[in-house]
DNA sequence: AATGGCGCACTCTACG
DNA sequence: CGTAGAGTGCGC
């Protein structure tokens, strides 16, 4: 690895210092450059120099500007007010900004020591928490060596297996631990439990301080994990899903429903997963010390490694095209990559960021419109349809139109909205006229064509770095290193490329430009609309139109609509080369749900193996929100309505409560603390309290509790429920009852059967099978009957 | 203290 | 009971 493995800034006495570790060693230096920011004003005792800069947004600033130079981090931020600029920039990101070459003077050019670590803890009918459950197992793998798996004799008492890990660890010595979800599960697990046996978590860092962890400000939740002197690098939030993100792009191709552990590790064919039940899940306490959770264990440790010996390549990549550390990478957030080469185009020009986008342009900001989202045709295609994409649509439009923070401007924005228009000024700026419904204005745009703008030019050359990757990529065996190596490198590519319309209309962006995002997202929709009108043309052809794609049935070919657009391009924007250029999938059959935007089924074409998919698309149809039989009459009469049909017997099973389980039936809720609801009625509110009357235990606040929906059941007698409760007995019983997932079906002897038919009903009605519903067979019988 | 963007479907909760 | 608004999930 040509960059450290980790870096920090620190102060001691005063002194600015960089801490850097590499091949398992720190080095503190002095800093290379101090902190500072930019001020329109000296600054009294500070060391300020008057330098020749121009501001990014204030471009007609005339006044001083200076560099104020401080000892170090807190006295800038002492210092830091409304008129400095470019005060918020950490030194150590400075650092990487204004002297990238410095930091890979001390390249962690050792083979990484990289280690897998799992645990596994004990449970009783519960979740399990780390006061009253102990660690039973912890396996750990150093790079390739062979896994080693250590078990409690006991299921409460961890202390020696705690103190024999540790030691091996240390023995170890890893640069790198990585873990599956360990920001939030493990790491405070054995922290939780180092702070139980007293044992001190000194053991895992290399520095001696203690294992940190690190919370979201917004949620309170974990974000990440501070090992001092080394890495912890968590598959599943850095490169799996981070809360609602799906992190790695490769991932969208799987179309995953889960995105635990053993889920991702299957659909990368990782060998050997093995998953327990949930009775064993609910009760590992059966299993301490035995081989079944030897073997558990091992297949855990062997899905992490497997994992991220796919992930982790890339990540590594990523920091040595960025020049920074490692750790940086790991835990960085996807804005990070904009900003710092953004600071650093813009530093090497002598700009100073003057105001992030929220700033320059508060209104906009917070009201700008988005992509063109629409259905025109809805129901069943069953010869087929295309898919008609843009390719990398807003990278291109940032060639296409020259946007960059140095080029573009809003020029003034206008009460009455007009169609999208575009005129060349005769000093060669182009000017687009956009509509923005969600600001309910039009917004005036100028184009500095006369010059090629930084962020344009970025864009291009990242576009043409990973052609030439691809092209390589097209000569080498697919299972060669090289391979793997440039697959890691144009798909981080890709994602640099991907992220920066985002970053340019980030609120708290300081290179940002509203100005370009504008231009973007209103030229989008724009071509999209005028490409829909040209498909349309003779016929009603579109399904639907969505931000770069649009699906459509019949149409002219590829080339006929690449040379009409190829055209209209260049007549719009008064250009002699078009960069927008399209994709064409097609598919055996579709749906598209009734008044719906999203929400519908494709088919894939067969592969060569003959086997077809089906897509769910929206949250509606993919049930998220829904008990999993919803998703079941989906998954399954979906393939059949796009198949071969859909009959009555094809839905009867669904109906018969026989044929469920008791996950079919289950859903979530995650529940707050309890004086936080208002409404001593609500249903978080009945489950804790069902919660504390079964296990004697509070729930903490964001946990998942299940539950299923029974029918109100008479009032049962008296004396048969007052045992052990003082307060008068509610006469309502409740419609929910909360189940574990030690529970059977069985005991649940009233299911509200009729609601769960509903939504059997439900989901039939979303894929327009209404009339195969029983109640509607029946009213029809009754209606024929009647007839008579 | 530090955060890529918006659009649409859907659920949950508070409140009248 | 009906509904507005917040929150969540998915998609591009």
């Amino acid at each position: 690895m040509i960059v450290p493995l980790v870096a920090e800034s620190l102060v001691t006495d005063g002194r600015q210092k960089v801490k850097i570790w590499r091949n398992g060693e720190a080095v503190v230096i002095d800093s290379p450059l101090l902190p500072y920011f930019y001020s329109p004003l000296e600054i009294p005792m500070v060391r300020s120099e008057l330098v020749k800069k121009t501001l990014l947004y204030e471009t007609d600033y005339s006044g001083d500007i200076y560099k104020c130079v401080f000892r170090n981090e807190n006295d800038l931020r002492k210092n830091a007010s409304k008129n400095a600029w470019e005060s918020r920039v950490k030194l150590i990101d400075r650092l990487y900004i204004d002297i990238p070459e410095y930091i890979i003077q001390y390249p962690n050019n050792n083979e990484l020591r990289i280690l897998s670590l799992d645990i596994e803890v004990d449970s009783f009918l519960t979740f399990p928490n780390a006061v009253e459950n102990a660690i039973i197992a912890i396996g750990i793998q150093l790079n390739d060596m062979p896994i080693e798996i250590y078990m409690a004799k006991k299921h409460n008492d961890d202390r020696d297996l705690l103190i024999e890990v540790f030691k091996r660890i240390k023995e170890l010595d890893p640069d790198i631990i990585v873990t599956y979800n360990g920001i939030r599960f493990d790491m405070p697990y054995i922290c939780d439990r180092c702070k139980y046996n007293r044992i001190s978590t000194t053991w895992l860092t290399r520095d001696g301080t203690d294992v940190e962890h690190i919370e979201d400000h917004t949620t309170g939740e974990y974000k990440a994990t501070n090992i001092g002197g080394r890495v912890h690098y968590d598959i599943m939030v850095r490169s799996v899903k981070d809360g609602q993100k799906v992190r790695d792009q490769n991932l969208f191709q799987f179309n995953l429903k889960h995105f635990d552990m053993k889920s991702v590790a299957k659909a990368y064919n990782c060998p050997d997963v093995i998953k327990e039940s949930q009775e064993v899940m609910s009760n590992m306490r059966s299993i301490v010390n035995t081989k079944q959770l030897h073997d558990y264990l091992e297949s855990d440790i062997r899905c992490t490694t497997y994992l991220r010996k796919i992930y982790l390549p890339a990540i590594i990549k990523q920091a040595e095209n960025l020049q920074v550390p490692l750790n940086t990478v790991v835990n960085m957030t996807p804005s990070y990559t904009g900003s710092i080469i953004f600071a650093r185009k813009f530093g090497a020009i002598d700009i100073v960021g003057d105001m992030t986008v929220g700033e320059a342009h508060p209104f906009l900001s917070a009201n700008k419109q988005g992509a063109w989202v629409q259905t025109y045709r809805t129901g069943l295609f069953k010869d087929g349809l295309r898919d008609i994409d843009v390719t990398s649509f807003y990278p291109n439009l940032i060639l296409q139109l020259n946007l960059c923070p140095t080029t573009t401007k809003i020029l003034r924005t206008e009460d009455e909205l007009k169609p999208y228009s575009t005129h060349m000024t005769e000093d060669n700026h182009l000017q687009l006229s956009i509509p923005d419904e969600r600001a309910n204005c039009q917004i005036i745009i100028d184009i500095n064509m006369n010059k090629q703008g930084i962020a344009s030019a970025f864009v291009a050359e990242l576009m043409r770095d990973r052609a030439e990757i691809k092209k390589r990529m097209k000569t080498l065996d697919k299972n060669s290193p090289e391979y793997a190596d440039c697959d890691a490198n144009q798909l981080n590519l890709k994602i640099i490329i991907n992220s920066l319309t985002g970053f340019f209309g980030m609120q708290y962006s300081l290179f940002g430009s509203l100005a370009a995002y504008i231009a973007i997202t209103g030229s989008g929709r724009y071509l999209l609309r005028q490409m829909k009108d040209f498909l349309d043309k003779d016929e009603e052809r579109v399904i639907a139109c969505n931000t770069d794609g649009i699906y459509l049935t019949g149409g002219p070919s590829l080339d006929e609509i690449h040379e009409w657009l190829e055209a209209f391009i260049k007549e719009k924007y008064f250009c002699d080369k078009s960069y927008i250029w399209l994709e064409d999938t097609p598919y055996s059959a579709g749906y598209f749900q009734k008044n719906a935007e999203k929400h519908y089924l494709l088919l894939t074409k067969p592969d060569k193996n003959g086997k077809q998919d089906l897509i769910i698309h929206g949250g509606g149809l993919k049930g998220s929100a829904k008990i999993p039989l919803y998703s079941a009459v989906i998954d399954e009469i979906g393939l059949k309505l796009l198949t071969t049909g859909v009959t009555e017997a094809d839905v009867e099973k669904f109906y018969n409560s026989a044929n469920w389980s008791l996950e079919d039936v289950t859903f979530g809720r995650t529940v707050k603390q309890r004086d936080s609801y208002k409404n001593g009625g609500e249903l978080g509110v009945q489950l804790i309290d069902q919660y504390k009357d079964r296990f004697d235990k509070v729930v903490h606040s964001g946990t998942r509790l299940n539950y299923v929906k029974v029918s109100p059941t008479k009032k049962v007698a008296k004396h048969t429920i007052r045992r052990k409760v003082k307060v008068p007995v509610e006469e309502k019983t409740s419609e929910y009852k909360l189940v574990t997932i030690f529970d059977k079906l069985s005991d649940v002897p009233n299911l509200d059967l009729d609601y769960y038919k509903a939504e059997v009903d439900k989901a039939l009605e979303r894929l327009d099978l209404a009339d195969l519903c029983p109640k509607t067979q029946v009213a029809k019988e009754q209606k024929s009957l009647f007839d008579f």
